[in-house]
DNA sequence: TTGACAAACGCAACTAAGTTGCATTAAAGT
DNA sequence: ACTTTAATGCAACTTAGTTGCGTTTGTCAA
């Protein structure tokens, strides 16, 4: 999955806003930028301790708070996990496929997304819808071939 | 959202499969059978015990791991939330809007579902889908009006 | 270049939500 | 009534994340 920022533009980004450029977020950004799949703040302590450097896991759980605020990243919650997995939120809008067998995710841009159907909810219901999440479960080629 | 089928159905196909009807699976399936929304564990223990009976959490939970094995109820995550929820699988196939200001939860049954999307995956990917998952988050009349 | 000030950090203790081991109790068939 | 095994209850534990609070460090202005 492509995104439209690189980590400088991110990080440039949140230093007009007064933020600063920490050693911590600038290794967490260059992870997520070099990175597509959704990951757990585990597997990001993982991947940041092993570019030897050690960070603090209340400040790496402020990080990804930060960040989610400020619209950088974004949180996704898998039906059969109980972790919160993070990802770019300048990924192309797409959605996962879960294989319920190896747990690997693939990522996928539906053509025909839901704009019709979020249309007819706010006709129908009054409900305005500002965001969904759609997740497809199944059995992935290299699991049932 | 209606189901399909009752509290005494539920039991009696337990029961001819050889499980006891105990007084809190009764409970439970009672619970769930008059209760359309989605529950989380906290919640059902609190009705629970508001008709009276009190239960131990344990054995709470091991229940419903029994009756979600059992394919009677069904785990729902929200997004938003940090606790599982359950509903009856028997009820007819339905998505959820989620107002995001009151968090109240509205049962929605979309015409053209997802079924279109499931075969090209098949097609393009070879991921066979057997579920899927589709959660709307927005704003409810009642919180903007 | 040096202060100052808020952003960011680290530690320890805490919380929420659920799980495990193990000894005990109780449905249901015989 | 007896037996068997499903179901229960308690205490201790785990996972994933949070809070309070005192300390450190980027950044900007003097």
């Amino acid at each position: 999955m492509k995104t439209t920022e690189t980590a400088e533009e991110i990080l440039s980004s949140l230093a007009s806003q007064g933020f600063r450029m920490t050693r911590l977020r600038k290794a967490i950004i260059g992870v997520f930028t070099g990175n597509g799949l959704p990951m757990s703040a585990d597997e990001l302590m993982e991947l940041l301790r092993s570019g030897l450097a050690a960070f603090n896991r209340t400040t790496v759980y402020r990080e990804i708070a930060f960040l989610k605020e400020r619209g950088v990243i974004q949180e996704i919650q898998f039906l059969h996990e109980r972790v919160k997995r993070y990802e770019l939120a300048s990924l192309e809008h797409h959605h996962h496929l879960v294989c319920l067998r190896c747990n690997r995710v693939e990522d996928i841009v539906l053509e025909n997304d839901l704009a019709d159907q979020e249309k007819s909810i706010l006709n129908s219901k009054g409900f305005k819808v500002t965001n969904h999440m759609l997740e497809f479960h199944g059995i992935c080629r290299g699991c049932h071939s």
